[in-house]
DNA sequence: AATTAGCACTCGCCAGGAGAGAGTGCTAAC
DNA sequence: GTTAGCACTCTCTCCTGGCGAGTGCTAATT
């Protein structure tokens, strides 16, 4: 395939790309220490690897850069993650333990992910509506004001408000409370409702108004997380502009009109679900109309042994990857440990 | 002061300058229907306004263009809104009025304020710490985990789990309950952890092992809160990126750190906290290191006859005032008449 | 046969200059 | 007080001609 002379420049070209961000020539090349062939050599071997497809000149007379296919090459074969300082990781468990409830873990997750790499952090959320619930608790406010609290897997909750048109007893709160345990324990959102509108039709003699008021109200309130289906969770966006590369406002645009688009985001994220570790997809491989000089880095998650998301950082192609793909796995590993099943940790002692 | 051919004429070249986001001639403005004297005479009563300092010329031959203190004179004086579209009031209303709980409201309410100016809004929240407690549930979710539900108000509330060394009775639960309602009900977050500390000092003797660990659990879990200090939420920022005037990577990347450092804002805010109605800051007189071609369109709104905080949106000062005051204006409405007290809406006829 | 030096060539970048267009300030006439 | 006229100023665009960097090819070298 690929002479050792020549991966050792490719390698270098690329190594000097990442850092100086300028097309890179003969010359150049030919100074570093690691290489002794002459800068003429050096151009014959470049005109095979632009052949190749691995790097290309932006024109004439200025020099290569890799191309995302080089670059794909580079973090394929020659890349040696630098491991995570042990700071960074403490500040992460820390951060992420501290949060009590899943949605405050995954939103730090998300701002970390962003302030350590620099760039913009997406994680893809875990859809509310297909956890379960594990208890269903009614707080009564006033006379005819309840709060229902929906706690899922035992690790979440949620509150809804419900106002009464008539007041309701302790007595029958107290069995509306066993009637709604045990009818939707172990269920979805959705399912949820559902059963609520089947069960209201067979008991109907059973109940009296006041009661099936209160089961409406409550089906009513089941449905108010559905529509919001926000899934994917983009973070820092404003990040970018540091980049020269990508210094310019129409550009900038179009990048952020795709993180609004969410679809071809989503996409390729699920592409990473199937796949072990970390994913790094570079320029339009991604499938996303990703600007060919920007790159994604991702890793998906799972919750309690099943996967239920994946989160990461797109950036501009010449990213320090040695960096960024110990971050992003670390973030993706802590995250997890956090989320699995209800924290066993003791308080005190 | 001013005459009325010469007050007539800033009006017109304010508005031109608004529509059309260059610098107006004299020419151009001598061929308006309205005017009715020559360019060169209008080139007299320019020169006039220039000393005042109302308008100004970015070079010898571009035309002029309001300064600050100018747009400051046009929407004091000339200035007439146009009512909001009924749909738009209908839209804000019903999104607002569907978000269950305060915080949710809120979130729409700048999204949308967003959304439908086309600029950044910006939202001073009210602070949780200082909100009282109404309520406080325990529920037992299993042996060792207990969630603990705050509520604010009557209209809000808050979730906390609890792991404990080692479980509790049910009697002790409840007896705990009724502690945390007599205890706590009408304090704010801050002094409830005060009050729960000296409690139990006092009652060292007459708690049993558990229930001590538990109080000091919830303790700690009650200062989960406070840190979090987000009092300015920033909603939208890439939508600047669509306006001309702003169109430079240096100017916006400013932009966005006067966002992030939020300590300016919240004194601008705060400033339009004492004042009724909407504010209108126009470029650097707003205090903030804001672009002189930047204005900020404010409000404050108060939440149970208290005032809480403040909204508005930032944009360029060359903004349509005419549609904004009234978004704005009708947004802390809205959200001021659905953060009103328990709403009052019976739920089914 | 591989490597290298040499050299003509290409291209982007920048400074300088010319011409067009827009708008002004001033002056003199109305 | 108002207006027409005109010289002037300034920006913008287009063009031009170096310059520097880097290439590709060829012929000489090892």
């Amino acid at each position: 395939m690929l002479g050792e002379r020549d991966q050792l420049l490719l390698r270098k070209l690329i190594e000097l790309y990442l850092k100086e961000g300028r097309p890179v020539g003969s010359r150049t090349l030919s100074k570093l220490p690691e290489i002794s062939v002459s800068a003429a050599t050096i151009r014959n071997v470049m005109a095979d690897l632009e052949e190749r497809g691995l790097i290309a000149s932006p024109h004439t007379s200025a020099g290569r850069v890799p191309t995302a296919r080089g670059l794909r090459f580079y973090v394929d074969r020659f890349l040696t993650v630098t491991p995570l300082e042990q700071e960074q990781v403490q500040r992460l468990s820390e951060a992420l333990a501290e949060a009590g409830e899943a949605d405050a873990a995954i939103d730090r997750a998300s701002r970390l992910l962003s302030e350590l790499s620099g760039m913009v952090s997406i994680v893809r959320l875990p859809d509310r509506a297909e956890e379960r619930v594990s208890r269903v608790a009614l707080v009564p406010l006033s006379e005819r004001r309840v709060l229902v609290v929906l706690v899922f897997n035992n690790q979440e909750a949620e509150n809804r408000f419900i106002e009464l048109a008539r007041p309701l007893s302790a007595e029958q709160l107290e069995k509306l409370s066993r009637f709604f345990n045990e009818e939707l324990e172990g269920l979805t959102l959705r399912e949820a409702r559902a059963r609520l509108v089947s069960r209201m039709q067979q008991l109907h003699a059973d109940l009296n108004e006041g009661m099936r008021r209160f089961i409406e109200a409550a089906e009513g309130a089941l449905a108010q997380h559905e529509q919001e289906g926000e899934t994917l969770r983009v973070t820092g966006k404003t990040r970018l502009l540091q980049y020269e590369e990508l210094a310019d406002v129409a550009r900038l645009r179009e990048l952020f009109a795709t993180f609004e688009q969410q679809r071809d985001l989503l996409h390729v994220l699920d592409r990473s679900l199937e796949a072990d570790g970390v994913q790094v997809f570079i320029g339009r491989e991604s499938g996303v109309e990703l600007d060919d000089d920007c790159a994604l880095v991702a890793r998906s998650w799972s919750m309690d042994d099943t996967l239920v998301g994946a989160l990461g950082v797109i950036g501009p192609a010449r990213m320090p990857y040695d960096r960024v793909i110990p971050l992003v796995d670390m973030t993706g590993r802590i995250l997890e440990s956090v989320l699995k099943k209800p924290a066993p940790a003791p308080l005190n002692e």
